[in-house]
DNA sequence: ATTGGTGCAAAACATTTGCATATAA
DNA sequence: TTATATGCAAATGTTTTGCACCAAT
């Protein structure tokens, strides 16, 4: 599929893949490269960068942004219908949720209501994930 | 209310304010820097850093994440119910929209589904506003 | 042999922090 | 007066870019 669009198969480009495909949480770009850096001392940051910037230009890949700040997080598309995340505010852990708020009648009242045409949206509950809670990491805590 | 809490009423900080009362798209750090320089030439950036950071612990600004890279904006938050926004990829301007798609059946959903607590959540939506479409600036076109 | 990819270094940016000074209370 | 804010400068951290060399096709 890459090749199709005039790219090549590097071992670098193909580790990235095999990283993002692991599942887990979507890492962010320095994870990423650590972990290219185990097979591949020589790597450099930029690398990973760019073919993170390539992938998801050809939409293997999806880039996650939280908050402004933040490093951006990578998650392979292709395995996986259109989803959100639940991300915990303790742990810091992604889970996805099947639940998609984009139903066709608030794309339509957007049309109505405010002549804006959607194209895509963003949608990310924070929250406590079970295994916070239990270990008493609730939003109640001060922490 | 700034006092209560143990903060001091500065020039600078009103202006801060006042530039985000100012209605508007939520602005970013930067352009309230200039616009508070317009006044103040002497402010510092890290000024209206800090200054945002206060009022947004305070709960009087809402910081709004767009994607990770691009600069965070700034919104007051006293004057206006819960609310998201619709956002133009074309000429990026902000539009709130009342509709918030965290329904109790969601949040129960999560809860029971998942055992996630939820505590706050992100929504936007891209696309293009009707200006722009009126310009010819559709989802359709190249640009 | 081509042309895209890599590694290195350095640049851009946004945001944060340390510290001495100034100022609102 | 005194604790909080400010301005300056420098650090941090992410992401991007220029360039010469390398390697997949």
């Amino acid at each position: 599929m890459l090749k199709e669009a005039g790219h090549r198969l590097t071992p670098q480009r193909r580790r990235i893949v095999e990283i993002l495909l692991d599942g887990g949480e979507p890492p962010t770009a320095r994870e990423i490269y650590d972990r290219v850096r185990e097979e591949y001392p020589n790597v450099s940051l930029d690398t990973v960068y760019r073919n993170l910037g390539l992938l998801t230009d050809v939409g293997l890949v999806h880039q996650i942004n939280l908050k402004a700040g933040e490093r951006a997080r990578f998650e392979f598309a292709g395995s996986r219908d259109h989803h959100h995340h639940l991300i915990c505010l303790h742990c810091g852990r992604f889970t996805c949720m099947d639940y998609c708020p984009l139903a066709d009648d608030v794309t339509r009242q957007a049309e109505k209501e405010y002549g804006f045409e959607i194209v895509h949206h963003a949608f990310e509950l924070y929250g406590y994930c079970a295994e916070c809670r239990a270990s008493n990491h609730a939003a109640s805590e001060s922490d």
